[in-house]
DNA sequence: AAATAAATTTAGGCTGGTCTAAAAATGATT
DNA sequence: AATCATTTTTAGACCAGCCTAAATTTATTT
């Protein structure tokens, strides 16, 4: 069964609405914002894999998919993830630059090189916002982690991953010269607007906005 | 102006048919058959390249590329042919796998992810298969090769690359222990049938068919 | 339980890219 | 020059993927 880049948007958009979203099932209304698409277009789109059991699909109820459809999201996010590392780490690209190119390179057909780019990258196990990179099984590894701002003790961790990827976030983070893995030194907590006041790997201290805090993945320091 | 995939496959196919022929210009009925499309179909492009001044294009006249047309055709030539590098080279495929997954990558849009590809892989000036690679400006170092079926005098020379891409041809060539840049001594011609008695690598004699003499390109031995 | 608001689907239309069948133009043959 | 064959274009249709506007269903208020 052939399988569109369009098609595959759409899966990855409900696997990844479906993973966020605390309820099971994803609405039509939460697509047509997600993929900058009319609820109309989705609809329509919804019904076509719904004829490729790709989802479960009732009208006017929420879809969730397949086993089959959630196979194919996570060979796209494993796809996406693992170009993402070829961009960063072979190409020196910077982590703010990745996400369009792998948007494309995500929809390249071909299981023999996927697998082989794994192997060229090392089989890394997450990509350059730190999220995990399922493996060729579909299994993804369950990251222990949390978002910074629901810390309000003070010690030491680390940063691992974002919650946000738009450019201008993640430049932000560039320009406050933090990076994934670097050590957060927690300093102070502001409980009134739940800034914070930290150190990165020791340097003079920083302040973090709620907002900020709120999409830094950290863990303890082990 | 945006420029889709298929358009761009169109603008390969006639500047691939307008530098094999011997006279200018691309026939509707030519482009039809090296696309696998209907001839109708093809008159039907025609006319969008034409609007968007990627092509010359009159009535019932053969077709042949702008400036600009050209200028993205061998655009497109150059990301087909790094990747195919960047896949033998880097994930090890062999030379009769690496056209297919060519085939999507070339249509990965971004400048600077094809400068960096370039870069990652040291600026090759050919591809797995002898092609040459055109420069970031659209030069191609034009090589001084020759089908080996045009040669009838003994002597020494250098495979340098094929004139026929398909999967049965190249795995014919491995079979027979012939790859790129192997020295080819031709210890005997037959003009009757256009066959030859060659040498690979100094190795025993090898028979090799009109047919496949006329798809090897070889250059003087230096 | 009605009325109102919000979400979703249907209906109909458009573009890109393909097809088949038929018409028109070009080229070759007598 | 007229006829026949080949090539090319036109006409009309279809599918994927999008849209707007209108109808329908579901959810929320009163
Ligand atoms: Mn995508
Ligand atoms: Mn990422
Ligand atoms: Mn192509
Ligand atoms: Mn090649």
């Amino acid at each position: 069964m052939e399988i569109s880049s369009t098609e595959e948007n759409y899966l990855k958009a409900i696997y990844a609405l479906q993973s966020s979203g605390d309820k099971p099932g994803v609405s039509t209304s939460s697509l047509s914002e997600h993929l900058n698409n009319k609820a109309a277009s989705v609809t329509d789109m919804l019904k076509r894999l719904s004829d490729k059991k790709l989802i479960h699909y009732k009208k006017y109820k929420a879809v969730s998919l397949t086993k089959q459809g959630e196979k194919l999201a996570i060979a796209i996010v494993r796809k996406h993830r693992l170009w993402e590392v070829f961009l960063m780490e072979k190409l020196n690209f910077k982590w703010d630059e990745v996400h369009d190119m792998a948007e494309q390179l995500e929809h390249i057909k071909s299981d023999e090189l996927i697998e082989r780019l794994d192997a060229f990258l090392g089989q890394p196990k997450y990509d350059p916002h730190g999220d995990p990179i399922p493996n060729a099984k579909g299994v993804l590894p369950k990251p222990k982690t949390s978002a910074l701002s629901n810390i309000q003790n003070k010690g030491h961790y680390i940063f691992v991953g974002v919650n946000e990827h738009h450019v201008d976030f993640l430049r932000h983070l560039t320009s406050i010269g933090l990076k994934i893995g670097d050590q957060i030194k927690i300093e102070e907590h502001n409980s009134y607007d739940g800034s914070y006041l930290i150190r990165i790997n020791k340097k003079p201290g920083q302040y973090i906005s709620h907002k900020v805090a709120s999409n830094l993945l950290i863990e303890m320091k082990s």
